[in-house]
DNA sequence: AACTTCCATAGGCTATGCCTATCCATCGTA
DNA sequence: TACGATGGATAGGCATAGCCTATGGAAGTT
């Protein structure tokens, strides 16, 4: 049984004609004819009866003529669906970010994203780099927001921007004045860094590996603005991304001087997933503002 | 978009696989990835992502399945009423009969055959035969029992019996005695008629005829009944089917001795439409009984 | 009786769905 | 890192099935 069959079915139904319904299918006649003759054979039993005139549905025919036609309203909603489904910028998005450029990045995209696209429902959750990486090929998180890059082709990576990292110094240190420094300027130092599992510890690490420095870590934490504190408190130093920094606080930043000591963050999707409208404007909002 | 595309995607969306939809499919999986393909050609979009271990519904995947697994649903219960409709014998059947076959024949067939297929709803209507012919023509009856034959091939006959034509006579007519008579006998006797349009009376004329007898008419009626009383009366004499005899009348018969004073009663159905079982049903207990 | 109308049949062509073989990417494992 | 296993996509060939035109045959019309 074939949608056409139901289609032509209907066609006869409608016109009472065989060669009516067959002009209306923009087919020819015969075709017609074979397709319903077809249909009968399959189902076992005539579905009109062809009277020298006219055609006639039979009884069987007219119980079968609403359910055909059923199946081909149900068709067309499906189809219906799919078209409106792809015309419409809604549903909904759920972001993962890390937590350390969750407080200073995402919050007045979010918010514009929101106003642009109020039919969207934005979800926002705060989660390590592996965690976030294990979500998206779950699919519990659409799009990710981290540090690149990422290793192995299993994402999709739209970067966003890059920043230079800065050395955070209490107010009186004796490097303040410098426009930059190079990490090998804090030797010395005690420092503060975050957690270990935030990526940009790595970063950091990272960075302090390339000038050979083995700093004396005295304090950790899972954000930031701890440990602005204790540098402002005079504990000693860190390094910190330019979106961390912040201006009231009792720290000094100096730009370090080092052209890899930076870092990229973007967005990432499960490579081979599709995009729903949402999506794409999500990520091109993302890196327009 | 057709059926098979359709089940071929409702079997990934079950297994959450190409291969294994296709095994459960009985295709290839070449042949169930192409139609996938195809299927979402059609409709623009993906339904499904493909990671590299297994494979999930898009958004849009998700908003077509219920659709998909409706028209399939839809499809089984138009084949299943149409199955159902076939074994069942019930419905209802009208038929029609000539007022000089109605109350002799059908009363006691018709009883029989409701007891015996109690699902079926007969109806009764009385016309005469032109407009029998014309509510065949236009559907409004099944089945008409009316004197054969009929002219054309319009229809199809099932000639149920055929009987003699006998002679009503007053209780105290001369010819009563005899075993049967001629038409010829009875020349000199006025004559009591079905009115014109029973095609009783067009027999009985046609019989008359062939023995050169022009009959002085001097009662019509549109029933035996009243023929019967009015012979019973004296007023005359008149021409009835055996089936039309009242044993407790006035009247006596006496078979006429012509070979052609017969009238055959048949069913007949309009040529080329097809009949449900129930129509068979009641076709066949007709000549049964 | 010729003509028209309408559905069915016949025969040929093309498109399409299915097949096998193969490719390519991913994933697990030595 | 390299290799084999798994799973989907691609390529090419074949058979079916739907469509076409031409024709047949029955019924109704002029």
């Amino acid at each position: 049984m074939e949608v056409h069959q139901l289609r032509y079915f209907c066609a006869v139904a409608e016109t009472g004609s065989f060669s009516r319904a067959a002009e209306q299918s923009h087919i020819s006649q015969p075709s017609l004819s074979q397709q319903i003759l077809k249909l009968e054979d399959e189902l076992g039993a005539r579905l009109f009866d062809r009277l020298g005139r006219s055609v006639r549905l039979t009884e069987l025919g007219k119980t079968f003529l609403p359910r055909a036609c059923a199946v081909l309203r149900e068709l067309e909603a499906a189809k219906g669906d799919v078209v409106e489904g792809k015309e419409f910028i809604g549903g909904s998005i759920t972001v993962g970010v890390i937590p350390t450029v969750a407080p200073y990045l995402l919050p007045p995209r979010l918010t514009t994203f929101s106003r642009k696209f109020s039919q969207v429902r934005l979800t926002v959750v705060e989660e390590i780099t592996p965690v976030l990486l294990d979500r998206l090929r779950s699919g519990t998180i659409d799009v990710a927001i981290l540090a690149l890059p990422i290793r192995g082709r299993e994402f999709d990576a739209f970067p966003l921007l890059t920043e230079r990292l800065f050395a955070a110094l209490p107010k009186k240190h004796k490097l303040n004045s410098r426009p930059s420094l190079s990490l090998k300027d804090l030797r010395a130092e005690p420092f503060l860094l975050l957690r270990d599992g935030h990526c940009f510890r790595d970063t950091a690490v990272a960075a302090c590996d390339r000038a050979r420095l083995h700093p004396q870590i005295v304090f950790e934490s899972g954000q930031f603005s701890s440990l602005l504190s204790m540098v402002g408190a005079g504990m000693g130093v860190s390094i910190v991304p330019e979106m961390a920094i912040e201006k009231k606080s009792q720290c000094r930043y100096v730009r370090i001087a080092d052209d890899q000591a930076v870092r990229t963050i973007g967005a990432i999707v499960l490579r081979g997933r599709s995009l729903t409208r949402a999506h794409r404007a999500f990520l091109s909002h993302l890196r327009e503002a």
